[in-house]
DNA sequence: AGCATAAATAATAA
DNA sequence: TTATTATTTATGCT
């Protein structure tokens, strides 16, 4: 058995860096890792996880929930760019490769069953973008779904509740039920 | 002549209607559109684009370049989140499909092919992350207590006096005011 | 080894 | 649509 020949002076190389040096061969092995195949694979994961839906954040967590060892959102996003080392790549891959088959397994069970199995909560609802408070938000929806189409004195009288301007809470539901037209036919399998 | 609806953002007065409807039938169909194709269009859309490594914004900008009127990241957006009006979606449909699957051609010939087909610089890479200097960072902090949300010509003046990017000096107010926002659990700052 | 946060991308108020 | 916020990804660092 001969030295382990490494190729920098005092880093190991990453995956990435190995596999896109020029020889780039098909079959290109590191102390017995198969680099192409760990490339293929991690490529392909980024693409599951998408189609999942999922970020690397809830990968991470779910992970870190099932599985032993903690996994961070760095640590899954180092290993779709293929930034660590073949070692700890080759590492990974199962434990990847084995939780991305259950996921996928219960999202044809049902979307509910992976978010379930994910571990994320039900229906946390998607932070809007905006200006408002929370709070008011929450006031707005409610009286969105008690009148959709509220009358100038109404709106005035909202926008003086939730001390914005009257302008911007006109706006809002214009937007709102904007949205809800659009989308209430079409969109049916949103995540929340 | 009652029900004055003074409120309107010219639109029609169905929307509370929509409200109360029940979910679509699977069949559904609106002024002669199978509503289900394009929501499973839709979907497939985002799969394949992001198969491809291309985000709303590469779509769009190469939509512009090829085809008549424009398209923003908006409208991408908004299409594959289906939050458009099914007369619009109908109409984008065959756009986006036709030229995501020249795309998907232009792929298999190989990556530098996609890129040129998309249109985008060749190699864009991503920016190197900005390391601030202490000195800096007390700066940035003392204009964000002053004031959060600094106009353009301010941010210009800001970036002079540290000599940072304007651009960068930009990001990182948008960043800190999302830190503040997620941090303190009272929206402090609440905008006009 | 991962946290903090800069940069990039997606969503949305105007 | 546009300009900005919300969210996600990527990386400098000790």
């Amino acid at each position: 058995p001969t030295a382990p020949v490494p190729i920098t002076c005092s880093e190991t190389p990453t995956v990435s860096q190995l596999v896109s040096k020029p020889p780039a061969a098909p079959g290109a092995e590191e102390d017995g890792i198969n680099l192409e195949e760990i490339r293929e694979f991690a490529k392909n994961f980024k693409i599951r996880r998408l189609s999942l839906g999922l970020t690397q954040t809830q990968v991470g967590q779910a992970l870190t929930a099932t599985a032993g060892p903690a996994y961070s959102q760095s640590a899954i996003c180092r290993f779709e760019k293929l930034d660590i080392t073949p070692k700890s790549a080759q590492k990974l891959k199962p434990v990847l490769e084995k939780w991305l088959s259950e996921a996928e397994l219960r999202n044809r069970e049902g979307q509910q069953n992976l978010l379930e199995f994910v571990g994320g909560e039900p229906s946390k609802k998607r932070k809007r973008r905006t200006s408002f408070t929370p709070q008011a938000i929450e006031a707005l929806n409610a009286h969105f779904e008690k009148n959709a189409l509220p009358t100038g004195p109404e709106i005035t009288d909202i926008a003086r509740q939730l001390n914005y301007d009257r302008e911007v809470v006109r706006v809002w539901f214009c937007n709102r039920r904007q949205t809800l037209k659009n989308t209430s036919k079409l969109n049916v399998f949103q995540l929340p």
